[in-house]
DNA sequence: TTCTTGACCTTGAGTTGCTCCAGGCCGGTA
DNA sequence: TACCGGCCTGGAGCAACTCAAGGTCAAGAA
């Protein structure tokens, strides 16, 4: 698969695939003849796991972190499985901004209500 | 108030406030005689709402032009109303994102496992 | 066959939204 | 009077993209 596909088929934009690449986040990318990137099913999958990751805030040094960690094998299996542990635990703190956030909006919505009335 | 009691009751910090006040975000700062920001109750409760809308993604464009409605009075009350609206939708999605992310990890962590089986 | 188009390449600059640092002022305390 | 903490400004640094310039190459149209 050419660099298009991998974009529009993972969520991130071409650009940004290009970048992780550069900054070690997609590991073992092949090349064509001609120079171009070929993304296998197993990179796609990868970069649409990055995308979700960078979407719900994983930091670029975790993602680094978690793609050496994946680039070395299955042997650190259990370091990856501790990465995405913490994330998901950060997921539910973001859970509960989220709700905090809709309290403050309704409350505000509700004052604006009031006086619009 | 000073700055750093703004800070720690707003849940900014002291560097960002003074950034979105530079920015505009913040309307109507007093200053002492010593030229020293003070904070008055208003301006408290507004820092705290940026707090939350930054917390949950509301870029820098729209927070400003959140705050010169706000800045204008009453009567832009209806567009205010509309951008928190606005957010309060971005933020459902948000939690969809959440929830799919949830999903795709407890799918790998799932064949993590299976592989340490 | 030459020309154009489109997808790709690299390098490097620009953007957003902070975050931190240097250097300076000022009021209170020892 | 010397020091300290908290404040000030201006500007540099950083994260994570994002975009633009300039170039290659294959494939199809004229």
């Amino acid at each position: 698969m050419r660099i298009s596909e991998a974009a529009s088929r993972s969520g991130l934009k071409i650009d940004t695939i290009r970048y992780y690449e550069a900054e070690g986040l997609v590991p073992n990318v092949a090349r064509g003849g001609d120079g171009q990137r070929r993304f296998s099913q197993e990179n796609i999958d990868w970069l649409t796991l990055l995308y979700w990751l960078r979407e719900t805030g994983m930091p670029m040094k975790v993602m680094q972190r978690f793609a050496a960690l994946y680039a070395q094998g299955d042997e650190t299996i259990p370091d990856r499985k501790e990465i995405l542990l913490d994330h998901s635990r950060r997921l539910a703190k973001r859970r509960h901004d989220l709700d905090r956030c809709d309290e403050i909006l309704a409350r505000k919505l509700e004052i604006y209500e009031e006086y619009l009335k």
